[in-house]
DNA sequence: ACGCTGACTATGGCGAACGCAAGTCAGATG
DNA sequence: CATCTGACTTGCGTTCGCCATAGTCAGCGT
């Protein structure tokens, strides 16, 4: 019960996954400090120290990864100012960073059925324009539900050029 | 332009995110090599040196993955035996490790999107009931799609008991 | 000019993740 | 019985992620 490797894939000593999107993802958001700050900036967190404390991670971390993040562009760091305060950085989600709220989701879903604890999932989601339960589908532009066993992996064709 | 949190999570300083399933997640998940390892089961991997070779970690790395792996229940050890081999155990697939699905595909697709070089992403996926181009989407139950500003996070209601 | 505060930076130390190289072990084959 | 092979285990050294503590720096308010 796998995926069906389709085309040149179905010999699977002919290729590697070198240029695995998976991969690269995982370097951009290999650690957990990184993730969770995507997670607080999602719930609207903006100011270091406020992300620094919600995520638990130490003011060092945090400048450590709020600096890869903005670096690769899932931040972005803009000035802002209070009344009576001085300028600020606040750091906000680019389109490149609300673009991972799939993956938050599709994780918070998966922890939610496989490791919540008798209490449950701590959070439900809905849609606020017509109140309807949220949920992360895998599906075909013929909108079927596509499991696993359905799921065929080819070579892309190349893109013109 | 964040997610809307209602009820008690509008008080942003009321509450941390000290159940979150996504954190839990993580545990399980948190190195780069765990998740690739269940990249290739996903792809139909399932012994010991093939995982190893192809995520390109060292066998006492892999050992070590596969043992957290299957202790957390998302890769089954099982005893095999090929003709006029001696019995084996390979590493299959468990319907808690099946229902990562979505997290793979949704970082594959994130990671097609921003992070692809020049020639695109390298793989395509397909619906082989119907052909049709498979994603991920974050959907409503009324199958509205639905961006960020539209989700409206919640504390769940506590499950009956 | 001075203090205060939010936003960092610096230093030291720890355990985890990893690669590399070498060693072990079980059992089918010869 | 000796060999071979896949599946690991062990040992060593490095890097990474993290914490804790302490220090720096900018600029608003007084």
């Amino acid at each position: 019960m796998t995926a069906v490797l389709e085309g040149k894939l179905a010999d699977r000593d002919a290729w590697t996954a070198d240029r695995c999107s998976i991969a690269k993802a995982l370097d951009v958001l290999g650690t957990r400090s990184s993730f969770l700050l995507m997670r607080e900036a999602f719930y609207g967190g903006r100011r270091f120290d406020e992300l620094a404390r919600r995520v638990g991670i130490s003011e060092a971390v945090a400048a450590a990864r709020l600096k890869e993040l903005t670096a690769h562009g899932l931040l972005s760091r803009e000035p802002y100012q209070e009344p009576g305060q001085r300028t600020r950085h606040e750091y906000v989600l680019t389109d490149k960073g609300r673009d991972l709220l799939p993956v938050a989701l599709a994780l918070m879903a998966w922890g939610d059925k496989h490791l919540a604890g008798d209490r449950g999932a701590p959070l439900s989601l809905r849609h606020i324009t017509c109140g309807g339960d949220v949920a992360v589908e895998v599906r075909c532009s013929n909108n079927h539900d596509v499991p696993l066993d359905e799921l065929g992996v080819n070579v892309a064709r190349r893109p013109w050029r």
